[in-house]
DNA sequence: CTTTGCACTAACAATCTTGTTAAACCGCAT
DNA sequence: ATGCGGTTTAACAAGATTGTTAGTGCAAAG
């Protein structure tokens, strides 16, 4: 429904992820809201609340996805991996600013480490205490290598999400990246897939 | 030389690495410096400027931090690139929160695209150019796999940057950070060395 | 000794930004 | 229609923030 307080939250995320809570100015949100800027006092008070609300969400949404491409049942360890590689490159593609504005605004502001303590850790310890036990008995069997999983799950996290945090001067700095977007994606995406699955390889002849 | 100048600069560093442009204020960097406010103005004229200033010098050593480290002469492409891994690596753990500054305030204000695209990018154009004839040679020989350099080099970049990027999560999620930074530190930097040696190896036997 | 140029200070001004408030509006049940 | 609740508006207030300016101090040059 199109209410005034949901205009308001639409026109907060929007600014508050590309701007940050510093910069992000009530009046300029109260305006793409299409509303008056005391309207936005009368629903969220403060600029702060408002921003937690964004936040809280945003945080949510995030947990949610690492449980959605990681979390799968069946299948086994390395085939798990594949596809959740590829699931979590997908969800950071439709969802490119999230990573950066969630890190932003906890370096701004200690006060949002909470958020992140609450909703965010117990997902990310239950993953690897999960597969840590999993990776070891197929280490033992020689089909992967013996690896630490925290170690994976953040040898995944740089490669998908490091590109959309860094857009902006990719696009400057890689010559496919302006030209066309949808092939430099899809391609990374098979790359990251790949540079995971080679580093999980149980045998490898190393480069000279 | 402690000038004043020099003061405001350096506080004014401080100031705009952590909070960003926007949450910076001039009069908490004059207080930082020790200076009246009104020297801020009569130094650098705005807070624009004092930024640009800033600005200018932390993409140089970004760039120069990126050529030290992988166009060192000799020695075989895979040699390099496993010092080159090592040494980039160290140079984000002695300026942990450059990335994020740089890209951050590329997305908030595109006119700071500008001095990336001067100074950046023709280095790391630069860079992939010359090491892809090395690097076709190579796998043609069987030395390593076929590969795009640019590929390899956003993996690096991916790999080593992320961790510091996003470190004030990471504290909060992996739960080895927290407590032994130098040891995490140290084990990353070898796990992120390992990783592109895997990826440029010749033969791999895929997990299962 | 005086003058000149630079660094500096304190006070002020202008604008921006957040937040409040009193009054108007509007649908709706009585 | 009347009054009641929640919604909206316009205007204002307070404080923060950037930037200016007139004047002071001081050291070196004449």
């Amino acid at each position: 429904m199109e209410t005034t307080e949901n205009k308001i939250l639409a026109a907060a995320e929007a600014e508050f992820m590309q701007k940050g809570f510093a910069g992000a100015k009530t009046v300029s949100i109260a305006e793409k809201a299409g509303v008056t800027h005391a309207m936005l006092h009368y629903y969220f008070r403060t600029k702060e609340r408002l921003f937690q609300q964004v936040y809280a969400k945003k945080i949510g949404e995030f947990g949610n996805s690492l449980l959605a491409a990681l979390a799968t049942p069946g299948q086994t360890l390395p085939q798990r991996l594949r596809t959740g590689v590829g699931l979590h490159f997908d969800f950071l593609a439709a969802n490119p600013n999230l990573p950066r504005f969630v890190i932003n605004e906890m370096v701004a502001n200690p006060a949002n480490h909470a958020l992140v303590r609450e909703h965010l850790s117990p997902i990310v310890a239950q993953l690897a205490t999960k597969m840590q036990p999993e990776a070891d008995a197929l280490a033992e069997r020689g089909d992967i290598c013996r690896v630490r999983m925290t170690d994976i799950l953040l040898d995944i996290a740089s490669l998908n999400a490091f590109i959309f945090i860094t857009m902006p001067a990719l696009e400057l700095v890689v010559p496919d990246v302006g030209g066309n977007m949808a092939a430099f994606l899809a391609r990374r995406r098979e790359e990251n897939i790949e540079t995971i699955m080679r580093r999980l390889a149980p045998k490898v002849e190393m480069p000279v």
